[in-house]
RNA sequence: GGGGGCGUAGCGAAGUCGGUUAUCGCGCCGGCCUGUCAAGCCGGAGAUCGCGGGUUCAAUUCCCGUCGCUCCCGCCA
């Protein structure tokens, strides 16, 4: 194929190159055959160009034209043409130009599709993912992958530029029981034995600090088998990043850098950096979610006060028995049906609330609802809300965490149906002071909230036994439009403090010898204060992309089951394979009994 | 582990309070056509209505079960 070879591509040709003679090499886009002129619309990675095979046109392009159907990969030789002036396409890029076609050749056939290569394609998901070579050859998909490149290209050259090494740790590392379910490999060589997939190169990453890499990042892949979600694969990639000798600001200043970067190049889009600063306990004050969406208004107000003195039962209950009663007035959602309501209501049940109370404000006062039982406080309600005529205001009363949670949920649901949020917006903010434990009601013990190797605040160091709610950690999210899009953490580096941890955890001291006493030794050579974050790559590209799910965004993704349907993945294995790996396949039992041990308890990035 | 949605030609959908030959668009096959760019016109093929069972004279439609996908809670990043 050596004269056909392409010359140009499908994306570049313009009045500059008229009666040049060119070579195209592309898939059929479109075919238009008007029994005397036709048109091929001739498709590649950079563009479109359209083909003329003219009624007196050789037989060596003639031919072969008459054959081409969609998606045939063929090559073309031909004139660069002007199209006459009433013919030009402003649509296209190459719309003032056509190439007018000597010899075509048919390099590849194609079956009949089992969807169009189309921007308007609907096919169903599945059947998308199991062509996905067939998907991919979209537009919509190519600037997808395009733009993940340009992402993973330019955090690397900003890592690059701020003194980083990128360092790549193990695949097939020690299972370390950590918050996810490892996957794991078993080990031929050594019978009954394992290896476990990353669920993050947490450990490895502190251990390059001590190694003296002061500044590491890597795009890992990380395994969890957790059951996925439209944010969540088995598989994912992280942009991982550790730095030693620094404190949370400057974790804090390289990630902004980086971000404005990435989106600056990536997307010509100017961040507005410092991001702003929520504490845990704020956001889910004020928003409902320790991940908000800051692309709209309506925070959530305290009500408990009030509502201890109205005369609301449940309420007034609630509030004794030391629960929340969280509102959430709605500008204008007054003339919202009893339906409506209900729906909302079904919602904020999702997330654990026993019900949804909610009254409307109208000229004369309070109306409807449970306002009846707040008459006597109307005026005090109206004026702590901010609320006027039209508003519909929505309570929720339960303990603060499922109040302030349920309640969220129905601040983001009303904001999606309300069209409140820009699309075309990047609100970014930092999530702080996240707690160290939290108490686990079944186990009757305290456990890591987030992160076992995460540094208390430094004004905690001295009450950590006394009150271990109270211990807020040197812990951060990065959240983007309602996406948690990085966590991270100054870590411990002094063996005494892991200690005392542990000992809070319940966690005994051969206990943590046993899962990552590798880490605990190399603490003990001289390991520098570090600390670090790992935005998830796939989570960042699906927003720039203005996607919903990162299948969008992952080349081959995994559907919602576990399974690749392009190689169908997971399957059985040849039984020699079983045998060679000392494994047998034992019948799956019904009932198993759920291990009390499964708590988090290392590290989460 | 739990809840919601979807499953009808290759693809996307309509239909069905049970009733003759299951409809439309795209694609596919054949023919016509000199300027289209989602080309157009004419003709044609193509569906055990996801699968299994039940009710009924009769089931794509009603009931039960099951499988697949998807969204959500839990879990998890």
């Amino acid at each position: 194929m050596e004269h056909l070879k392409r010359t140009v591509t499908c994306g570049e040709l313009s009045s500059e190159h008229l009666d040049r003679e060119v070579v195209l090499n592309g898939w059929v886009h479109r075919n238009r055959n008007h029994g005397g002129v036709h048109f091929i619309d001739l498709r590649d990675r950079y563009g479109i160009t359209q083909i003329v095979i003219d009624e007196d046109a050789a037989p060596e392009a003639r031919t072969p034209a008459e054959q081409l159907r969609f998606e045939y990969c063929i090559a073309v030789r031909g004139t660069v043409r002007k199209r006459p002036d009433s013919m030009i396409n402003p649509e296209m890029a190459t719309g003032t130009v056509e190439v007018a076609a000597r010899e075509i050749s048919i390099l590849s056939r194609c079956e009949t599709l089992p969807f169009m290569i189309d921007e308007r394609s609907d096919a169903r998901e599945d059947l998308r993912l199991k062509y996905r070579y067939l998907d991919l050859r979209s537009f919509s998909m190519q600037r997808k992958i395009r733009l993940r490149h340009e992402v993973m290209f330019r955090v690397r050259e900003y890592m690059h530029t701020q003194n980083f090494y990128e360092i790549e740790t193990p695949t097939m590392i020690r299972s370390t029981p950590e918050g996810a379910r490892d996957f794991l490999v078993p080990s031929r060589l050594h019978p009954g034995k394992f290896y476990a997939m990353p669920q993050s190169p947490q450990l490895f990453k502190q251990i390059l600090m001590v190694s003296g890499f002061d500044r590491y990042f890597q795009l890992p892949h990380c395994f969890r088998d957790e059951d996925a979600r439209g944010d969540r694969q088995p598989e994912h990639t992280q942009i991982d990043i550790e730095m030693s000798f620094v404190s949370r600001e400057d974790v804090f200043r390289l990630t902004e850098g980086l971000f404005a970067h990435v989106f600056r190049e990536a997307l010509d889009y100017e961040l507005d950096a410092p991001f702003q600063r929520f504490a845990y306990d704020q956001a889910m004050n004020r928003f409902g979610s320790d991940k908000p969406d800051l692309r709209f208004e309506l925070e959530l107000t305290e009500f408990s006060e009030i509502a201890s003195s109205g005369e609301f039962k449940v309420f007034k209950d609630t509030v004794a028995n030391g629960g929340v009663v969280k509102a959430l007035r709605v500008p204008g959602a007054a003339q919202y049906s009893r339906k409506q309501i209900d729906e909302l209501e079904q919602h904020a049940k999702i997330y654990g609330a026993k019900g949804l109370a909610w009254m409307k404000v109208t000229e004369s006062g309070l109306d409807g609802g449970v306002s009846r039982f707040y008459t006597t406080v109307a005026d005090r309600i109206l004026e702590e809300l901010g609320a006027s005529a039209g508003d519909l205001l929505l309570f929720v009363g339960d303990t603060w965490k499922t109040a302030c949670t349920a309640l969220g949920a129905v601040r983001s649901k009303l904001g999606r149906e309300m069209g409140l949020a820009d699309p075309a917006k990047f609100r970014f903010c930092w999530i702080i002071d996240f707690p160290l434990f939290e108490w686990n009601e079944d186990a009757e013990k305290w456990e890591a909230a987030h992160h076992l190797f995460s540094m208390p605040r430094e004004e905690y160091l001295d009450t950590l036994e006394q009150d271990p709610g109270a211990v807020k950690g040197d812990l951060y999210d990065l959240v983007c439009n309602g996406f948690e899009l990085a966590s991270g953490s100054i870590r411990i580096h002094d063996p005494e403090l892991q200690k005392r941890i542990f000992s809070i955890v319940g966690f005994s001291l051969e206990e943590a010898e046993r899962r990552f006493g590798f880490l605990l030794e190399a603490f003990k050579y001289g390991a520098p204060p570090h600390g670090g974050i790992a935005p998830g790559l796939d989570r960042l590209v699906m927003l720039m992309a203005g996607e919903n799910t990162i299948r969008e965004v992952i080349a081959f993704p995994k559907n919602t089951v576990g399974v690749s349907p392009m190689d169908d993945s997971p399957t059985e294995v040849d039984p020699s394979q079983l045998d060679e790996l000392h494994l047998s396949i034992v019948e799956p039992r019904n009932v198993e009994p759920k291990s009390l041990n499964a708590a988090s308890e290392t590290s989460k990035e």
